[in-house]
DNA sequence: AGACATACTACACCTGTCGTAGTACGTTTG
DNA sequence: CAAACGTACTACGACAGGTGTAGTATGTCT
């Protein structure tokens, strides 16, 4: 099977993250689950990985961070939410259209077929 | 202006330098300035960062080197020419199976436009 | 009660890229 | 003829993001 490997991925971990953020806010578990069905299993993030990048991201002040139960009566386990910032969302938008960039110049060095 | 960020080249600045030694043997100056033609000026790739990448592909086998002249008579500055083996051409091919695969994913998180 | 899923944190390591600097030869130009 | 510019590299240290490994702790299922 054809691993997808992570120094391609690298620099786009983050706005995989994001696009999920821009939804609602969501933590940890939940959006490595999120990213590996939008990606049909293709890929799944790894855990180091995810949670370092929500560090990187809250001192960048792409996301903001709340501590939340997972129900309203305050029971159940607690955990930190993200939630993206105006910043964040410019951030994400920023890397869509370098995206569109970057693809046509990779695409002109690959073979076409 | 719009800049290509290392992170997302990353992984396949070789997959670039073995596309152009795919043509024929070349060497560092050359392929810089023929990544920077075909990429339409719009990647311009850092003299250390080729270079590392000879240096890394030679120890994997990707590329073999060989010194020559600039003309046959033996006058003129010498170069160190890459030449793509087997292998690298099987790395290369791999890449672009690979590209397919994650480009397809990334655009899973991309805002579409 | 024990296994499994959830929800993390800590830490050291690796790899590719990049900034900076320096060397040296060849060619063009004032 | 000298200076500037283009060509053709090498060395080295820093840095950032990703990863392996490990450990902790609580909740849920059987």
């Amino acid at each position: 099977m054809l691993e997808i490997s992570s120094d391609v991925i690298r620099g786009y971990n983050d706005t995989m993250i994001l696009s999920i953020l821009l939804k609602e806010p969501s933590y940890g578990y939940e959006i490595s689950k999120q990213i590996k069905t939008i990606s049909d299993g293709k890929y799944v993030i790894k855990e180091t990985t995810l949670y370092s990048a929500f560090t990187r991201m809250e001192k960048n002040e792409y996301i903001e961070s709340f501590v939340a139960s997972q129900d309203m009566s305050g029971n159940g386990k607690k955990r930190t939410y993200y939630r993206i910032t105006d910043k964040g969302k410019e951030y994400y938008h920023n890397k869509c259209e370098e995206w569109e960039l970057t693809k046509d110049v990779i695409e002109k060095f690959i073979e076409s077929n």
